[in-house]
DNA sequence: AAACGATGTTGCTCTTGTCAACATATTTGG
DNA sequence: CCAAATATGTTGACAAGAGCAACATCGTTT
């Protein structure tokens, strides 16, 4: 009788598991650390066994940072559904931005920081115009419910993302004084309520 | 006659040329592919030579990092001056802060993004805190002067500093759809004025 | 069942960060 | 004015990682 084999060959799963790995990886030691071959120890594999499913370091990093612009796409969403007013909406979007920032800070520093070369990668730099596109869409449903002033709206979208943005980034750098998830996301409601107050403001 | 040596055994100032080199280094291949022994090449010393002036890689970046500091304090307090009104004032600043980054990327992205651990560096980390209080006196000023309101001026200036990194990151990292340098810092003018006008707004 | 492609493995080379030991220049104390 | 002492550079080593090549094993397709 043959003994249950502890590991077989063939993973199985391996790329899910292998990007599982690296965001563990990623979370405890940050990007910089990251390594190929120890996303490959922990996946219980041959430090070449990623090459299978990976061009290279880049292309995991890559794959990581698309997966987050999904997620970063669906958080925001999530977070604009519980408001009513196309304003709230919006305000509630950049919320969950941040939001998720916070809670994602692996995804968010490889989308951002230390992906070069997204634009080579065509699937994942569309999920980042997807992403953005959201933000867009309720930026118009709040212009079109009269609730902000009718400016471009991609100048208003790029506005509206580079202040969450901000917040995002340094919140996870560790420069805004805030203890809490809750500090830095009421400041963030502060700052975005100022600004679309300004937005207001600038068309009156 | 003893023939003019071509490189004497000691440099005479390896520090600032180490410094420099990774500078050019950065901004030539970026700051993740910055490499020690590449720098100490283009310095044209051996591979080791950076070892006496700096304790490791992260050393030297941080290094770097707080000459970036100093730099964009007073790239800032530079702006700032060309302007007449407290408030004008401040959202150039803001400008500068931005024109900064596109002019000096390397430095940029080392300050926030390649140098974990600034605090452990107390001058450098004081050179940080340096040029955050030359935005918050901006504030206060333009505080003083009326043309501001006058709440919190800390939560002010964490969210002019978030509009103003927001863009600076974004722009640097081409997510912006800006062509220029003119073009991203039209762009700042109008986000800030935005900003500052909603912080006037929700006073009222 | 035999061949094929996909998936994993082992073993190599090249590069890098960093340590240790040694060499040379500069400064300083007698 | 010269000998330590101290800076500053150099060479040589080692471990670790990225990525290539050759080989092994598995599932699939004829």
């Amino acid at each position: 009788m043959k003994v249950q084999p502890v590991r077989p060959y063939h993973h199985g799963n391996l790329k899910e598991a292998l990007l599982t790995a690296a965001l563990k990886l990623i979370g405890a030691v940050g990007p910089r650390a990251f390594t190929l071959r120890e996303v490959a120890r922990l996946a219980g594999v041959s430090h070449n066994a990623p090459y299978r499913h990976f061009r290279d370091r880049d292309d995991l990093l890559t794959a990581i940072a698309g997966d987050g612009f999904n997620r970063l796409a669906e958080a925001m969403l999530e977070a604009a559904a519980s408001a009513s007013g196309a304003l709230e909406r919006m305000l509630l979007g950049g919320r969950g931005y941040v939001q998720f920032a916070l809670r994602h800070p692996e995804h968010f520093l490889v989308m951002f920081d230390y992906c070069d070369n997204l634009e080579a990668y065509p699937e994942q730099a569309a999920a980042g115009r997807r992403a953005f596109q959201i933000l867009l869409d309720l930026i118009v449903a709040a212009q079109e419910a009269g609730q902000l002033p009718s400016v471009e709206p991609q100048a208003v979208a790029l506005t509206a993302w580079s202040q969450v943005h901000g917040i995002a980034k340094l919140a996870i750098g560790n420069h805004l004084p805030f203890e809490s998830e809750t500090g830095v996301l009421d400041f963030t409601d502060f700052a975005t309520r100022a600004l679309a107050e300004g937005l207001v403001s600038l068309k009156a």
